[in-house]
DNA sequence: TTGTAAGCGTTATCAA
DNA sequence: TTGATAACGCTTACAA
């Protein structure tokens, strides 16, 4: 643990008699620079063990090569598959990652985000908190320093985001579940206020009515998608005079949640009981009865994230205008046995 | 997307016709500055949208904020919980954490070691990638700089460390698969020259021996600890003359693997076959049955590594010399259908 | 109580 | 082809 002072440029250069200009030339393969030059400054470098100050660079360059990532959760399989292809594909890129958790909460999320443009981010990707209701913070920060939203994103912020086609998941999950013979359909769902959420509650409402089915109000019924909150509706809707055949859940953690109260209940799925949720979290294929689900491709959007902050950046370096884009992935369905009847 | 100037101290204090040391000693409070000064400073900050600049400070400083954590993966939920709990620890301690993963790779590792060092990280948490045989590398950076090995540790390398400990992990597997009269246990392991691997396979070895239990080279599979290998190798096991009545894995992950093969030859779990795995992973209280398995304290681990770092960082600015800890978690038997017979 | 000035490690511009 | 110099934004002796 001895803190030996770092070699410098300057510790190089007089190690070889030149100045610091010259090396750092050097380092930066700078065309007017004698390849000898070149030569002997690398083999010092080595010899003298020296790194790049990050810092220092970052400082003249008004460049941090820093990356910050802000997402509610580290632990939820979603996101973590996402980070871990962002990380890749970043680090690819030559960018750090600097990663925080809003863990669902305002008041974190606006700490972080200033935590990043202090530390001088070249850019920021995140995922809404669930108990965010506003967009000024992420508006502030999307109007200096490029921003990509993925997943929970706000509405009316005009940034690049990279989503599923969330409508089309909920059209594809009702179509099957009617296909299959289901006709009671309820929806456990996410908030309104965050985009998936509502676009999805709207593609479950409108394709139940495609289909000519009921709409109940007491079928939608949004939380914060826990396991335990799949536990507490399903039990609720159990209750009711006339209760569901069908869930389908806009997340699959309540959609497990709800399936160990059928299991218990001793009501037997697929059979009398259709489950359907959303994401294809590792659980569902282990579970059983297996869960259908919608497959949303989150390596994917990890990487198409992480290109479009790095895009941003080389437009932006280049003078020129970038204009935010969207991603959107197409949702696949996944039949597996929880809806598989007949 | 302007890329409008940051105002910096000089702003502020050009805007309050003071000078930029001024505005820096208001920011740090400063003994010696009159409140109305600061006042003034916070204020005006507040209105010309002041946020310091950290590479300036660090490079200044000697210090980035940043701690470096590099892991195999972070789709691993055991990785993904305690990097959640780790982020939350030092982002509470005021530092801000960069990552890496090194897919299991020992090139990607030692490449990301040397981009922390660069981005003049302050200190490193890792846990070792699968394919790495040697110590130099973490040898010369936790010369350096403080560095926090954990779970993935590796043995004769005289650093911080925080693990769990696996030879009481394997003794309580194993003593619980005897008590419930599984006699031929086999060990589906990890690789012996990563710790825990090592110490687990130790600990399974003697307590077989401990029950009189004969010890057989056949039941010891070092693999990758993927759900595929657990697959394979039950599947392998299966065919031998003499197959073993229970196995014992290093990873909940090919646990489950040997759980589907002994599922699709019909053989009951627990009655005619136990299964253990080790982690806790979620999956494991999900599946049918349910898996027995080690709780590893995850969260716990995350939190004691982080304030390992920041404790060693701490007493290193004080100039004070520090001595690597270990810290060793003692893990809890969980056990669930796939031992509890009788 | 505040100002002056040097310096952290790099790079860019200009001059030699 | 290389060197001198200033600057990036901030901190810190030291001076006033």
């Amino acid at each position: 643990m001895s803190v030996r002072k770092k070699t410098t440029i300057v510790d190089i250069a007089d190690y070889l008699g030149i100045t610091p200009s010259a090396v750092s030339k050097a380092f930066s393969d700078h065309p007017r620079i004698s390849a000898k030059t070149k030569k002997a400054v690398f083999e010092a470098a080595e010899k003298l063990g020296y790194q790049p100050n990050y810092l220092a660079t970052g400082l003249r360059k008004g460049r941090s090569g820093l990356i910050g990532v802000l997402v509610p959760g580290i632990h939820l399989s979603f996101f973590a598959t996402i980070i871990k292809a962002m990380e890749e594909t970043l680090s690819e890129g030559g960018y750090n990652v600097i990663i925080a958790q809003s863990q669902d909460n305002y008041e974190k999320e606006c700490a972080h985000l200033e935590g990043f443009m202090k530390a001088q981010v070249e850019g920021i990707i995140a995922s809404v908190a669930l108990d965010t209701q506003t967009t000024e913070h992420y508006r502030k920060t999307g109007m200096r320093i490029p921003l990509v939203l993925f997943d929970r994103t706000l509405r009316d912020l005009e940034v690049s985001k990279v989503v599923v086609d969330d409508y089309t998941g909920s059209v594809k999950a009702i179509d099957h579940l009617v296909s299959k013979g289901y006709r009671r359909i309820a929806h456990i769902a996410g908030y309104a206020h965050i985009e998936p959420f509502r676009v999805r509650i709207q593609g479950y409402q409108e394709t139940v009515k495609k289909h000519g089915l009921d709409l109940r109000e007491e079928f939608i019924i949004p939380c914060r998608l826990t396991v335990a909150d799949g536990i507490d509706i399903m039990n609720d809707l159990l209750k009711l005079p006339e209760p569901p055949d069908a869930i389908y859940a806009a997340s699959d953690l309540p959609a497990y949640g709800a399936l160990t109260v059928l299991k218990e209940h001793k009501i037997r799925v697929p059979e009398e009981f259709g489950v359907i949720g959303f994401s294809n979290e590792v659980h569902t294929s282990m579970v059983t009865p297996t869960i259908s689900t919608m497959e949303q491709h989150s390596e994917n959007i990890g990487v198409l994230a992480a290109r479009s902050v790095m895009e941003q950046l080389a437009h932006l370096y280049e003078g020129k205008e970038y204009i935010p884009q969207q991603n959107i992935l197409t949702p696949k369905l996944i039949v597996r046995e929880s809806t598989n009847r007949e």
